[in-house]
DNA sequence: TCCAACTTGACAACCAGTTTCCATTTTTGC
DNA sequence: GCAAAAATGGAAACTGGTTGTCAAGTTGGA
């Protein structure tokens, strides 16, 4: 299938025969990018009737786990994503009611945030809902094999910080 | 953290004790986020010197794996996007000379893809590469672990079909 | 203290995907 | 054999994210 005109003298650029462990490894990849759509799909309808997508979901969570309110910066660097990134929800969500801005004592241009009591009310009846999804998703299966695939599942993060494997580029 | 004002009578909408289990399995959704995140940063990486992104790497590797040419809506079908998202690849990949357009038999505007030589060298590269680097994923991992987690994200993947739990709405 | 380095917000361009709409082609069911 | 339905390409607008640039605010070290 993937063969189309192979070289017929070495060229160090063969295609390699992947183990077994590979092979399964490459399918993980595979099946953790399926999840991921379906995860976003889902959890867009979850919260859909509330008026807001996942991504709002995720910064009103960022800033309500921590406890207090947050700049823009910050709660980029809690999500993981850029500051212009969650730049673009806040202003949206400010707009729309949610989220409040904070004069920063500690910077006269930048605004701190905090959920609004609407958007406290929002995100609490988001993570209701998302519980009851956890728990059925749960349903039936053992604890320790949850616990195992989530323990598997830490350490394949950890592996991919690795620098990608040396070629003689 | 995650309590503003409670309310304090029952509304059917308070926030719910997660079991451990739901509690595991939320921390998998988010551990999958952060694998999904980490692999396309890894992957885009990978095929970079080569001149692509992911995305088209996918391409390539819908109609190679399926051995014959294929129109934008069976690629996309095969990818799980829709048409119009791999019409965009496949624009620019034409114009790039890594795909020909071919006459559709059964159809007079619908044209069919197939990799140049140049688009097939390419992706035999980068799935060189993808396979040295799955195997230094799995480096040191016993078999039937990466198996089991495997077999765990399958069952997962299919449980999210599951309609999301009723709500009173 | 002051200057350089860093942080921040605002803005623009881009990427990869989606939805929506339109015109055309193909398929189908009667 | 024809009309209606389905599939297709193309384009636009939108989403959620990225990178890059610029100007202004803040911080830290000689």
């Amino acid at each position: 299938m993937t063969h189309f005109d192979e070289p017929k003298v070495p060229t160090g650029r063969e295609a390699i025969d992947p183990s077994d462990e590979a092979r399964a490894m490459t399918e993980i990849m595979l099946t953790v990018f399926r999840i991921n759509g379906r995860l976003l799909e889902k959890g867009d309808a979850l919260v859909r009737t509330l008026g807001i997508a996942s991504a709002q979901w995720q910064v009103l969570g960022a800033v309500s786990l921590s406890g207090k309110p947050l700049s823009a910066p910050q709660i980029a660097a809690a999500m993981g994503i850029t500051r212009q990134g969650v730049q673009k929800q806040l202003n949206r969500m400010t707009k729309k009611g949610l989220f409040e801005k904070r004069p920063n004592p500690r910077h006269e241009r930048s605004n701190l945030y905090w959920p609004t009591p609407e958007g406290q009310r929002i995100y609490s009846e988001a993570m209701r809902r998302e519980t009851l999804w956890a728990q059925q998703l749960a349903e039936g299966l053992p604890g320790p094999e949850i616990q195992g695939a989530l323990d598997f599942l830490k350490k394949f993060h950890r592996r991919l910080e690795a620098p990608l494997p040396e070629e003689g580029e």
